[in-house]
DNA sequence: AAGACAAATGTAAGCGCTTACAGTCGCTCA
DNA sequence: TGAGCGACTGTAAGCGCTTACATTTGTCTT
């Protein structure tokens, strides 16, 4: 009923971003015809185009995000929600997925849950929020709301870091179990009978969980009895690493080989071992898992298991640009992860009490 | 002149998602107060409130990102742009600066240069592209046509890592020339006389410059010919610091101290130093720069400068904060950088040939 | 040369929010 | 008692883009 001009800001004050309707009128065409000539080149004249990318170029145009988001109902945004960024765990995979991503003109958002599920929940609800297109979440744990969100919203995603045939979701990446179980073998393959275990919180973790049985299933082939496994759990980081072991050297029998759920625990314990005047792998063995950078400088190197993060990362990409297009992405895929022996492990040292 | 009404998806497949309108709709308000619910509380009165609420609740409701960036020309979101992210150098500090920022419900917007100046020009067009409201840089250097962007599209900004009271940009961080004198001085201290410096590339990289720059100024505080210093120039990486490092070995006279850029090209040293069979400190001592926690787990520690990563981070955003608010964050804010003395710097060796 | 069709471009209706401005509704106070 | 006021709430105009559909123009056919 009543009738009132809106305007806010007319006092332009040199703050100008020139808006599609602008590079229009200098080119001479429909805002249409600039917007086809950006999105869709190719139902463009070629003399049309030309004028209007000089135009463009000339006026440093480019696009509002938020009203190509709110006309497009897309955002060319695809997020990562990683347990963490502060180690180096994460990074190489999620640095291949964002250059896969870059070649399609799609901007990474990334967060990270500190391996809290309320946060991941949040974070996920957050990514979707801001418009993600497309989201990668690393593991399988999480609670069954998160995934029906997802799939209410339509907003594809793709769980990384695990491969498990089984679960009904697309997944890119290895066998956790089976990975920990042939490191395991090579430990025992050196005549350990005594291990140890220093894993991550296994309730929320997925990969630790299978990392964990891993190891078990290991013993179990050989007859040993997954009881005499001593196992800490603890959060990943090089003092929780190195404070388990104490903790662990302090039971009897004492492990001869400590198997740690990633290379930053056993790192922490390596540190440890040294410091509490240990021999390793002389009096004692330890391996990690991941095979980041530090695996090969702290001495001795570390034996541990090779996981193929860039190429999870790349996989990933492709996998949910086919989804975000409608295609089928087909089944999961399943990468190799392979044991690299370094000198951390050794023989177990003679049985003499 | 012609009317033609506009339906996109009209058969509602069951990913719908609610709008203000249908919230409004449910609670028996307009929109507005809706809208006022959300964003400014205070205004409206508490029954409305709760009512407004209750129905957000009920429908799971979550304001469309595109729809409220464009119509409240804000996006709640910062951006931040890295050298990079596949080592914990940044990490922390970025850590700490999306903490602080969750606080004020902003969203970080993470990209990397890979240390180089165009990347990183296209980095700062893409975020502010993406509507950041304000963005972290690392370092002074860059071309001055980003500085006039920002500048032009009225982005805030804050520069960290880096304190320099003259530039006329606001930044928070440390003195690196200084922090690196008092790093030379301790190694002069231990009577090193040939002293080699691996540092990142110099030319895009004002830490490493000014770092470089405060070795120059120990040396020549000395009494010691600067000519005499070995450099190495390199990118960030555990094996470039290994090759830097061999190479130096390779040069007469040999130095009996090799001081790095950085904690990661440190470690690369301290491992090539092993290979070659040296002994570090013995025979020659190494140190870092950052304090990252590689630093401590090798062998031997690293003698390093801590770096106020965390405090970078949470004071970038409480600057960024104010300048969004159209406040001044008032000066440039300098943090201290202490030297951290570990094994790896020892007396220099016999000066016997 | 007229009709058929394809290619290129223009027109204008929203996308789902925020917010300026305009009511509306008690109350207070002279 | 009624003007004045403050506290809320509603109305509706965009924000800058994309895109369905209409229109124009050009090219063939027959």
């Amino acid at each position: 009923m009543v009738k009132v001009p809106n305007r806010r800001q007319d006092s332009r004050q040199g703050s100008d971003t020139p808006k599609l309707e602008d590079v229009a009128a200098r080119a001479g065409v429909s805002t249409a015809t600039v917007s086809r000539c950006l999105n869709n080149p190719a139902v463009v004249s070629d003399a049309t185009r030309k004028k209007v990318l000089d135009a463009v170029r000339a006026m440093g145009y480019a696009p509002n995000f938020g009203a190509q988001a709110l006309a497009a109902r897309r955002t060319n945004t695809f997020g990562a929600i990683v347990p963490t960024m502060e180690n180096a765990i994460f990074a190489r995979g999620l640095q291949a997925f964002q250059e896969a991503l870059r070649q399609q003109g799609i901007t990474l958002l990334v967060a990270s849950s500190s391996y809290s599920p309320e946060l991941e929940e949040q974070q996920i609800h957050s990514l979707v929020a801001r418009g993600a297109d497309a989201l990668l979440l690393i593991g399988h744990d999480r609670p069954p709301k998160c995934y029906s969100f997802l799939q209410k919203r339509q907003v594809p995603y793709v769980i990384a870091w695990v491969y498990d045939g089984d679960e009904g979701r697309v997944s890119i990446g290895f066998d956790n179990r089976k990975a920990m179980k042939s490191l395991a073998d090579a430990v025992l393959d050196r005549g350990h009978r005594r291990l140890a275990l220093i894993t991550a919180d296994r309730r929320n973790n997925d990969r630790a969980r299978q990392r964990s049985q891993g190891l078990v299933d290991a013993m179990t082939a050989r007859g040993l009895d997954p009881e005499t496994l001593a196992v800490v759990e603890t959060a990943y980081s090089i003092a929780n690493g190195a404070q388990a072991l104490e903790q662990l050297m302090h039971t009897t029998p004492r492990p001869t080989a400590v198997m740690c759920g990633n290379d930053v625990l056993a790192a922490g314990a390596l540190t440890q071992a040294r410091k509490m005047g240990l021999d390793v792998p002389g009096d004692l063995s330890i391996t990690g898992f991941d095979d980041i950078e530090i695996a090969e400088i702290v001495t001795p190197a570390l034996t541990t298991v090779h996981v193929p993060h860039r190429n999870m990362g790349k996989g990933a990409a492709s996998l949910l640009f086919a989804m975000r297009a409608g295609e089928d992405p087909g089944p999961s895929v399943e990468l190799e992860a392979t044991v690299i022996l370094r000198d951390s492990l050794g023989p177990a040292p003679d049985r003499a009490p």
